[in-house]
DNA sequence: GTCCTATTTAGTTGATTAGCTAAATGAATA
DNA sequence: TATTCATTTAGCTAATCAACTAAATAGGAC
């Protein structure tokens, strides 16, 4: 892993943003960062991928779900995280997120995949 | 400043590759950045305006030429580079630059200037 | 097995970015 | 003042990247 690729990984909001979900929540699984970010699902995927690969985040296959949460193999990652949350909680531009964040974690999984079936559909 | 901006600042290779240098050196001019980068003078001053932006350089204009420092203002960008530095320290890819600073930075940057207007003329 | 659904992969598009050359700017010096 | 030269800005091109839709994969449920 080179230093760019891990620096490249955190130079964008959206996948800024859910690093900042999980440092407020430890676990969610893709539909609930599908919501917060409010992109497709392949896009959401790309950037989970993309932090996963530079080894910020660790997924957990549960069934048709994947989990994800911060990663803590590396004592140097993390030290970068933990600047990192120190920096987020600063920022009020992730505020609004807190309140989404309540908003999806407030129901099961289950009924927030309906709700995204639903509006798919009508849209 | 936006973190995601703080960021991409150090997600390119060639910008890694100067702030590894002013670790090194604590002062190098625009000519000395660009024989290390080997770019030409118009990019390289593009990557340098980036991290000035960024809060990570500072820029001190002496006649002509221009010198490059790390910037020591911001507490929090100064605990970032403090994690930079044991990481290029770790990273074998930045050890070719090192013999390279030791090149540029062995001769008067007059002298050097020199050398570059010849190499751009012949060429 | 077939169906349904969550996620990923492929393929496309528009925006951003790193590089270049050439022109402009700013700062000595003749 | 005119010239020279270091650096920056402007304008271009090719590559990268974030977003989308549609197709493929994977994992239950029937």
């Amino acid at each position: 892993m080179s230093l760019a690729k891990t620096f490249k990984a955190l130079g964008d909001r959206n996948r800024l943003r859910v690093v900042h979900a999980l440092f407020k929540k430890k676990e969610l699984c893709a539909c609930q960062l599908i919501e917060l970010l409010e992109v497709s699902g392949a896009t959401a995927s790309r950037h989970m991928s993309i932090l996963v690969d530079a080894g910020f985040l660790q997924s957990r296959k549960e069934g048709r779900w994947v989990h994800y949460r911060l990663a803590e193999e590396s004592p140097e990652l993390n030290k970068l995280l933990k600047w990192l949350e120190v920096q987020v909680e600063i920022d009020p531009s992730f505020d609004e997120d807190l309140a989404k964040l309540k908003v999806i974690t407030s129901c099961e999984p289950d009924e927030l995949r309906r709700k995204q079936r639903e509006l798919t559909c009508c849209s």
